[in-house]
RNA sequence: UGAGGCGUCGUCUAACGGCAGGACCGCGGACUUUGGAUCCGCUCAUGAAGGUUCGAAUCCUUCCGCCUCAGCCA
């Protein structure tokens, strides 16, 4: 591969305070782990470029592991074009291609050991009883009946149904957790089903299969993976993957789950299943159709591996489901092509032309650069005639404004050629144009003074050759296929296309298999590596020019109107989490003592009251700083607005910042003594590494500073070091005003009065 | 509905309490023997409302919207 990413984003921020914190040695290593059922398209080729890239970039590897636990669905086809695909990205797996299949006996022996523990069991009942067991979102589930079975016996059906005296579904493993979990994916899971079924690299050596909830977490700790990055979609099974771990530990590295939002294109698909449905149903012709998302059928369409990866590095990587304008792609195609195609003359709806003025039978080789402008990369011969053919759309008879091609009495220029000028036009039988007489300018050929109103591609009528050159467009005609009742009604008719009148300068002939050209002014073309033949190739095109003209007035993607805010539905019967609280206060008279004490004695706002009223621990943490001597509004402030946000979810209780140890910190600042700004200073401190509110003061210099001169000296060192902002705000970017009270506010750690420091900046800039 | 996640230009994505930035698209201009490329410029956004703060896209609260999960698939 060649350069790593160099975008940030949130992966990368995760990796390296990993790596700054020492986790796992600072070792990373990804992995990309494909299930062998399916090609790959460009929705993996992100996930493939985003594992091997953050790997290269921090100095890891990555492994490319094929997750095949599911036998009835894989096959050894893919496990080959998946490595090929792989490879051809650039990904470099070096010694670390796996399968999970090879893990089989270590993920049994695991197994094994959760039953000898009490966490595994095996249960007997049917699908439908496990099923109906599960429960809802909103109902809990209900233990199996086998759940409690002696671990003894677990282990004795789980051997035997290794060793297959069991049918399919008789009986499967499962995890022991917890029927009433919230997260139905930790409601015992299942672990191990029963299959019949042959392997393609194990053959007929188990019977067993692990489920992926299962499989996958082992798999990453086997290999070592560090950072185990998937799809959104895994977001609640992250819960079971660390449950497996945390169970078939210890590990070293302990890898962890991390998700990121899959690319969705538009114009396209990208589910396995539709993928496969064109497929079958020939609505393509194969799966390296060029007009596929998939990494075959970009490759065949003349794509490039590196057009790909830019493609990856502008769409970025985020956890926004998001629905990408196919326009980036074609935006990275077109620029990959820009610089390595040389330029050909080709014409793909021809409509002649009689050069009048030019001798009958004369035929004239002309030397054109293979790139315009740079006759040093190489020039080749085109043949320059009495006959001529130029595109039909290139002639207007009847032209708007604005046209910059030919028309009766106008003149343009053949590129690499002479200028011509339109002298008649020729009818057929219904009146419609079929020719067009020309005459030449014979000084025209190599000055470029010589003006004219634009350049056309043309080629020789008889000194050219015909070739079949297929036309390829967007598979479907709307931007969300999915979004359609059946996706197959919005495929677009006109994605492929064959130009059947089609011709080619001499040189094209020679065109080597595989090779990229960009025909003038038509698009970019790819000799098909599959079916040319030595001096007959077959051109796929793989996107047109950009066409500004085409795109003007008449064809703009209709912007569709933001979708309106939905009005707020009708009473939606939902308890709020406001309304939770006032149920817990509802069953609860101590808490409610409490809101109302806390409403009216206390004199705080309903909100304050109501959120410092919701448990009992937040309660007696606000009451303990209370009898601290902390006043009751700005402890509640204090609480409810910073700690809050600082805790970040810790319970209260876990802080190294006591009750009391608040109230004191809350009386400090409502003593004056630390200003506001300094004490989310102090308090984030406390919280990190706890101590005294008031010895902490005076560590960290915090004490509100009063002493004018102090500011000032403030101020200079922020004007100092803001040098630049502070021209600028001179120079009239007042709304930089901010950014340097900021800095001189951090100069003093916030320790005086914002007030104060405003004014001497203010006096100070003038 | 229970849980988890996500809301920033039309699109994708930055900004981690202090200048809402970049890219694509679009529009305009320069240049051009490709209506291409290149260069320059322009239009355009923090889901809503309250609160905390000298200062909020960012912290707190409420509301709204979208996505994922109830396979013996992965």
């Amino acid at each position: 591969m060649a350069d790593a990413p160099r975008s940030q984003n949130f992966l990368t921020e995760i990796v390296e305070r990993d790596i700054a914190a020492g986790v796992n040695g600072g070792l990373v290593v990804t992995r990309f782990p494909p299930e062998p059922n399916g090609y790959l398209h460009i929705g993996h080729a992100k996930s493939i470029l985003l594992n091997f890239g953050l790997a290269r970039r921090y100095g890891g590897r990555t492994h490319l592991r094929f997750d095949d636990t599911n036998p009835t669905a894989e096959d050894v086809e893919y496990v080959e074009s998946i490595e090929a695909d792989v490879r051809w990205l650039g990904g470099d797996w070096g010694e670390h291609l796996h399968f999970a299949s090879d893990y089989f006996e270590r993920m049994y022996q695991c197994a094994e050991r959760l039953i000898r523990e009490g966490k595994a069991f095996v249960d007997s009942q049917s699908q439908e009883a496990i099923r109906e067991q599960r429960g809802s979102f909103e109902r809990p589930g209900v233990n199996s009946p086998c759940r409690d079975r002696p671990a003894a016996e677990s282990l004795d059906l789980f051997r035997r149904m290794r060793a297959g005296e069991f049918p399919d579904g008789a009986c499967v493993l499962r995890a022991r957790i917890d029927m009433g979990h919230e997260n139905v994916l930790l409601r015992d899971p299942l672990l191990y089903r029963i299959r019949h079924a042959r392997h393609h690299r194990t053959g007929d050596a188990w019977c067993i299969y692990p489920m992926y909830d299962y499989a996958h977490p082992l798999e990453d700790a086997f290999e070592g993976v560090t950072h185990s990055i998937c799809t959104l979609e895994f977001e609640s099974n992250r819960a079971l993957y660390d449950w497996v771990l945390d169970n078939l530990g210890p590990w070293d590295p302990r890898p962890r789950q991390y998700e990121f939002a899959r690319l969705a294109l538009g114009y396209t698909v990208m589910s396995k299943r539709k993928l496969l449905q064109l497929v079958a149903e020939k609505r393509v012709s194969g799966w390296d159709d060029p007009r596929m998302p998939t990494l075959a059928g970009l490759r065949r369409r003349g794509v490039t591996p590196e057009a790909l990866r830019e493609f990856t590095e502008i769409i970025g990587v985020a956890k926004n489901n998001s629905v990408v304008d196919i326009g980036k792609l074609e935006y990275a195609i077109r620029g990959d092509l820009e610089g390595r195609s040389p330029r050909a003359l080709a014409v793909l709806n021809p409509l002649p032309v009689l050069l009048e003025t030019w001798p009958a039978g004369e035929v004239r080789e002309l030397e054109v650069p293979w790139w315009p402008g740079e006759p040093g990369r190489g020039v080749r011969k085109v043949p320059f005639g009495r006959e001529l053919l130029i595109e039909r759309e290139d002639f207007s008879e009847d032209p708007p404004k604005d046209w910059k091609r030919l028309a009766p009495g106008r003149e343009v220029r053949l590129a690499g050629g002479y200028v011509i000028r339109c002298d008649e036009v020729v009818r057929g039988e219904g009146g419609a144009v079929v020719a067009l007489r020309c005459s030449h300018d014979p000084a025209s050929l190599a000055d470029p003074s010589r003006r004219a109103a634009g350049t056309l591609n043309w080629v020789h009528a008889t000194r050219s050759a015909s070739a079949p050159v297929r036309l390829y467009d967007r598979l479907f005609s709307v931007e969300q296929p999915d979004a359609a009742g059946d996706f197959l009604t919005v495929l677009n008719p006109d994605s492929f296309k064959l130009a059947p009148a089609a011709r080619l300068e001499p040189a094209l002939a020679q065109a080597e298999p595989g090779s990229r050209w960009q025909f003038l002014r038509q698009g970019y073309f790819y000799a098909d590596p599959v079916e040319s033949r030595p001096g007959a190739p077959v051109w796929n095109r793989t996107i047109p020019l950009k066409d500004t003209w085409a795109s003007r007035g008449a064809a703009h993607p209709e912007r569709e109107p933001r979708r309106p805010r939905k009005e707020p539905a009708a009473a939606a019967p939902r308890r709020s989490r406001a309304e939770l609280r006032a149920e817990a206060r509802a069953s609860d008279p101590a808490l409610a003592a409490r809101f109302s004490r806390f409403r009216e004695a206390l004199e705080l706002a309903e909100e304050e009251a109501d959120l410092l009223a919701a448990e009992p621990a937040t309660a007696a943490f606000f009451e303990e700083a209370l009898a601290a001597g902390a006043p009751p509004r700005p402890a509640a402030r204090w609480l409810a607005n910073e700690l809050a946000g600082l805790a970040g979810g810790r319970p209260l209780g876990s802080l190294p910042l006591s009750g009391a140890g608040f109230g004191r910190f809350v009386a400090l600042v409502e003593t004056g003594r630390v200003t506001p700004a300094a004490g989310k200073l102090l308090l984030s401190t406390l919280l990190e590494r706890g101590g005294e509110p008031e010895g902490l003061v005076s560590e960290l210099g915090l004490e509100k500073v009063t002493d004018r001169g102090a500011v000032e000296a403030a101020v200079a060192r922020a004007l100092e070091t803001r040098r630049a902002e502070a021209d600028r705000y001179r120079a009239g970017e007042k709304k930089l005003f901010g950014v340097l009270v900021g800095a001189a506010m951090k100069e003093i750690q916030g320790a005086a009065d914002a007030a104060l420091v405003r004014q001497v900046l203010q006096e100070r800039l003038g």
